[in-house]
DNA sequence: AAACGCTGATACCGATCGGTAACATGCCTC
DNA sequence: GAGGCATGTTACCGATCGGTATCAGCGTTT
């Protein structure tokens, strides 16, 4: 299935003598990367061990060396889907930061294009929460924190906003966004997701 | 951990004698439930067949006697998981029949009533569509369909509401249902769930 | 009593699971 | 050139996965 192979240290042929030669990212890296997409697009439970290291161009020893489990290997994915999500949300609501609806408005828009274009497949920590039940995984507490945060953003934005009810408008939108996430998955981008953003304006129009 | 056991056939106490003596119910049913317990509670990929077998009293031949497969048997189990859903909506949009915005109201309130005392767990047929990222699963279409008919009806209950866009409405309250299932994983009930009935009220007093 | 259908019990199958041991190889730094 | 370090290779471990074959027991029907 996967063509990612074993690539030889040097690149033999001189048609890429030119091309300053690239060290290879080491195989923590790889298998980091592999995993995250794996995870993503076929879910946690459904994706061994071994298929990483494959699709990673490494070996299963590799992955063993450079995480301490493969739970801890989730942990760590997971983490790494909330920085780049703080990241994006930074990105997206810093052009308005005098204007709380304006940010709002721009999440809500950016979360919609995602829908269309990638992510496909949702929210990698949002399905998390739904494949890992065992409290005691190391990935929960990944989950928690995340969804805390966020509810604690949106409360943030909403009462800058002088929402009539700012908490509940908070939640209202935290719910939206994680309807969209899961509607996705059966629905897709046509599905009720065409209209997320006009739900989000018309109930933070309602509100304030 | 589980404390079922194999029964016997007869209750040899003289105390229960009284008891019109109830039939054990069959195989077939015991593994079913136990089954939808299991999938419900622990996920459907967490769930050997064994252990389904083993916590209906029964043993994995009798499963394989009555069912397929297991992937057949999750799709049967999110069947009536449809089946069901759609009992409760009927039930609790009944009494609202000539209201549709009070059938909606009550559809909310029952969904938070639910979010606070069982289902802790989100919708069965929500997680499957996380789960199951194989189109070909038997389930999928399953997963599909219900999400469609669930459109379908928010929207009929949107036009006869009268809402300005109705169209959009209904895809926001579809929205604000499965954000409550997904949020429900992380936060529990005190979360986000806690704003779902206040939040569908706004937004569909926003389009009337 | 004979036949039948449902069920339990048990042993088994090949495949895969997460995880490890031991050794070889190649690169970078002294 | 000698070491150390990261990595690849291979073989292996016990456990569990979904699924099957075989036989025995038991209740009902006839």
């Amino acid at each position: 299935m996967t063509t990612a192979t074993t690539r030889p240290q040097k690149d033999s042929s001189p048609a890429e003598a030119a091309v300053e030669d690239v060290p290879r990212r080491s195989a923590r890296d790889r298998i980091f990367d592999a995993a995250r997409e794996l995870f993503y697009r076929q879910g946690i439970r459904a994706v061994g061990v071994e298929s990483i290291a494959q699709e990673a161009g490494a070996t299963k020893m590799s992955l063993y060396r450079a995480f301490e489990s493969k739970d801890e290997l989730v942990a760590e994915c997971l983490k790494q889907s909330e920085r780049e999500a703080w990241l994006w949300w930074e990105a997206t609501t810093a052009p308005h930061a005098d204007d709380p609806r304006a940010a709002l408005l721009a999440i809500f828009d950016s979360l919609a294009l995602k829908a269309k274009t990638c992510e496909k497949r949702g929210c990698a920590i949002g399905n998390a929460a739904v494949e890992l039940t065992d409290d005691a995984h190391p990935a929960r507490a990944v989950v928690l924190a995340y969804n805390r945060e966020k509810r604690r953003r949106l409360r943030a934005l909403c009462k800058a906003l002088g929402a009539h009810d700012h908490e509940m408008l908070a939640d209202g939108l935290q719910l939206l966004m994680d309807g969209a996430y899961l509607s996705r998955l059966s629905l897709g981008a046509a599905g009720p997701n065409a209209s997320l953003r006009r739900a989000a304006e018309a109930l933070i129009d309602s509100q304030t």
